[in-house]
DNA sequence: AGTTATAGTTTACGCGCGAAAATATTTTAC
DNA sequence: GTAAAATATTTTCGCGCGTAAACTATAACT
């Protein structure tokens, strides 16, 4: 039906399976097979006469039956909340690297925002029995029973949103850090940051940060403020923009000061700012000094250029990865649950 | 090794093939790879037994021994050029959901911008023995016979990027129409807008739109003028911004019009102007009018929001996948190869 | 009731490979 | 140079399922 017409390699020898090519080469099929499962552990002689005839004949294992006899695949499962998000983009982007230069394969999903499709999407994963999962979960709204009930069965290494108890590791960042350098900062080159947020945070680092940025004003003595806007879903620069407008329109902040929850909504600030003719920075004449967390990939092109804490990208995908493969090379299991934040970096630009 | 201890189900009928859930059902392993093939192929009295049967002990089929025997899979493979970049992860959400829907099983890939990635990707796609594939090739820098070979031996549809003679169909926006409803109502509206683009873009599109622009001017009549930035890869904004900045440093745009050949080099451009002190945007009083093409999904919170030609995503996303569709069920082959181009749709925000 | 048609079910076979056990080969030690 | 150990290779079996062909039950007609 499609393209009857031989590859383009010359001796036209179609090989459609293992057998066929071990005969070509002249050894028994197990030896390609142990040679594909790792080159180093057949003899260096019979490996160089594998490498010669795989040059003329482009053969590769079908995945299918690897992956249905090996019980263990060299898939690694990467699920995100939600994909179209620059920063689950980013991160699944370093992690999917990772992936590929160890050696695995790696299987990329998004929960699109919804916990049925965050089950449908483990479920899925479930089937394709992959070494392990990466896992950033919904959070607050996952099935928590489903998501606990994956990672007994799969080695599973959650990132970004921690779930206490559930999989054996967690990597993300420390949202403490995040909003105590963000507010000492703030504090000591100007007023006093009220704090911008969603009311119901599908995220649980939005509570974290929350409840942080409470410890730190009470421990400089500072009056907390909290501006908790509605919205639900994952439209964050259209609720933190409406959320804005509305504040702005009933008198503004409290403070010249706003510390936003995260990137997202900062954008979102930002352009409701624009709109009402708010200058934002911290130059003179300006109105309004605006910070966030996160270094969303785009913070460093809004007007003005917005300052924030920025993940350590590199490092969490970092660790998280190598802390997936030490899972797989324990068996699945760690002795005690693996707890790992990274300390986020704060960056100024010029909106605070 | 993991989980041991039973599933949550009841009678801890450990199900763990065809064979012994028909046995427990009580008709042959046959007749249930029918079922699961399509529910309505069986009686309906054997389909009821079969479906009280499975709320009992959750049996699902082995993927990888399915997969192995069908001749055609289910999965559908999605392949963008680069998944951090908004506009591609917002259209690979909308093709990820349609697939879902329809019952396939998308496999999402990015290449990273890279075209050695690319060739990777689809290496790993072919194997999979996708039901089809949608792609969105990277374009000029794409290894040309390589895409070819994939496209004859899995049917594709490619879509964003058209490559010609390459994929039985391509589904796109009418890149002619974005930059002659820009160049249309920024010269009703004010002055001739002169052109703000990458020298050396990857996306053929980028290409199309220079040479609408040039016959847009032309047509009515106005002298061209080009901003041709440099830069490579796919920090776009960065570029933009670079660029700009360079402009600007150098006394700035011929005309008080700047026409971007798309938004994320828009939204580098925007972030120049705010940091030389420009205002943009339409109003009096301002020294700059910006507009663009994609209607990137950030495009509506820049500061000033930024008057685009927006994409139209669904219609792009239905037809790229109902074409899909059309062409498996045609059998991999349509009689001639099939062009859309959608037309997308002015809008106006306050950037110009 | 006796064909024939039709949908449903079963038999029999094969897919392409991994893995343990059995056998052959090479290496090491003395 | 030979026996033991270490390493390679082959034999044999099984994984979980799709599918064509053979078969059987139900329905539809004369």
């Amino acid at each position: 039906m499609r393209d009857p017409n031989g590859s383009s390699r010359m001796s036209d020898t179609k090989i459609r399976n293992m057998e066929e090519f071990a005969a070509l080469v002249g050894i028994s099929r197990p030896t390609v097979s142990k040679y594909f499962q790792d080159p180093e552990s057949v003899r260096p002689s019979t490996r160089q006469r594998i490498e010669v005839a795989l040059k003329r004949c482009d053969y590769r294992p079908n995945i299918f039956a690897v992956n249905q006899n090996r019980k263990l695949t060299k898939i690694v499962g990467i699920v995100v909340p939600y994909l179209a998000d620059p920063f689950f983009a980013e991160i699944a982007r370093q992690l999917e690297r990772r992936c590929i230069d160890a050696g695995f394969r790696p299987a990329l999903y998004s929960a699109h925002g919804q916990p049925d499709l965050e089950i449908d999407v483990l479920d899925g994963l479930r089937l394709l029995k992959p070494a392990g999962v990466l896992l950033a979960p919904l959070g607050r709204i996952s099935h928590r029973p489903a998501i606990k009930q994956f990672c007994n069965e799969v080695p599973t290494v959650l990132f970004d949103s921690n779930m206490d108890g559930i999989g054996e590791a967690f990597v993300g960042s420390d949202n403490f850090s995040f909003v105590s350098q963000t507010v000492d900062y703030l504090t000591r080159t100007g007023e006093p940051p009220c704090f911008f947020e969603m009311k119901t945070p599908a995220n649980p680092n939005a509570n974290k940060r929350r409840i942080a940025y409470y410890k730190m004003m009470e421990q400089l003595g500072f009056e907390p403020n909290l501006y908790s806007i509605e919205g639900t879903g994952w439209a964050f620069e259209e609720i933190g923009r409406k959320g804005a407008l509305d504040i702005l329109d009933k008198g503004g902040f409290s403070t010249n000061t706003v510390l936003c929850s995260n990137d997202r909504l900062g954008i979102g600030l930002l352009s409701a700012c624009y709109e009402r003719g708010l200058r934002v920075g911290r130059d003179t004449g300006c109105d309004l000094r605006v910070a966030s967390h996160d270094d969303h990939p785009f913070s460093r092109f809004t007007c003005p250029s917005l300052t924030t804490a920025a993940h350590d990208y590199d490092a969490v995908a970092n660790h998280a990865f190598s802390t997936l493969t030490d899972l797989i090379e324990a068996g699945g299991k760690f002795d005690q649950r693996a707890e790992m934040l990274f300390t986020p970096k704060l960056v100024l630009r010029s909106s605070a």
